[in-house]
DNA sequence: GACATGCTACTAAGGACTTAGTAGAAAGGG
DNA sequence: CCCTTTCTACTAAGTCCTTAGTAGCATGTC
């Protein structure tokens, strides 16, 4: 039952649970159980149990990829993965599994998807500019 | 237990190896299992078994994800979906989930985690100018 | 000090996903 | 006709994910 991180090459993606509490870690910075579930709770129809995101937490504890500061009792819990790595790693991921690892490809699927307003489509050129060189 | 397909407005997002298995009926159209498990196979460092591959096809099926033609002994398999809404399903997908539905952060990570080619970095300027308008 | 409250650790149930194996039917070769 | 091969259906094991509950300890209030 290897759930322990094994300080492996690749780190298995993180799963749903764990990217959505994550997102609440990198946007808050360290934070305690209470905060997280409160957090991740504001934007649920269905909301957790207090438990429930604890558990979660002691998990990714195991995982590393959250570490956790106890030495007060209430713990706090800080992402031990950058959004960035972490962000660009599940893109590569879908990139591979579903695009056969086209970039192209899975960026037109992006801009199809959603409504683009200018200003993103000024940054994005941008980085296609900064890229040509 | 419910794997039936309950004419869910949204279905689930398909599984890592039932996109694998879209993916090769995509390319080569309706297929038989012996042939879906050989194109699966030949790019995979631990093939799977062939009965593995048919139970996929079988449980796919039951998901509605692939239709079967079994009127002949050796049933032939297609997929039920389309490439262009399945793909662009999961990329909508990861954009809610880990950039909280923000196309902009989405095509940035994905530009900048790969090799982009002048190429395709020309398809995508098109496709902006389209959306210019 | 007693009691309520809050916190962490751990147990556990219920699915789902992945993976392969066994069994039995069909078909074809000699 | 029998044997080998090929096929599908089904069983099943193992793991992981999600989710919540119970238990026990700490803390602080009156």
């Amino acid at each position: 039952m290897p759930r322990k991180a094994p300080a492996d090459a690749q780190p298995p993606r993180p799963t749903d649970a764990e990217i959505a509490i994550l997102r609440v870690l990198w946007a808050r910075g360290p934070s305690t159980v209470r905060e997280v579930f409160e957090t991740l709770n504001a934007t649920r129809s269905e909301p957790l149990a207090y438990t429930t995101v604890l558990r979660f937490l002691q998990i990714m504890t195991e995982k590393q990829l959250v570490l956790r500061e106890d030495s007060d009792r209430t713990h706090v819990f800080a992402s031990a993965v950058p959004a960035e790595s972490t962000q660009r790693q599940m893109v590569g991921d879908l990139m591979d599994r579903v695009f056969g690892g086209s970039v192209q490809d899975l960026v037109l699927h992006a801009l199809g998807t959603r409504k683009v307003s200018a200003a993103e489509r000024q940054a994005i050129r941008k980085l296609l500019n900064e890229l040509d060189q």
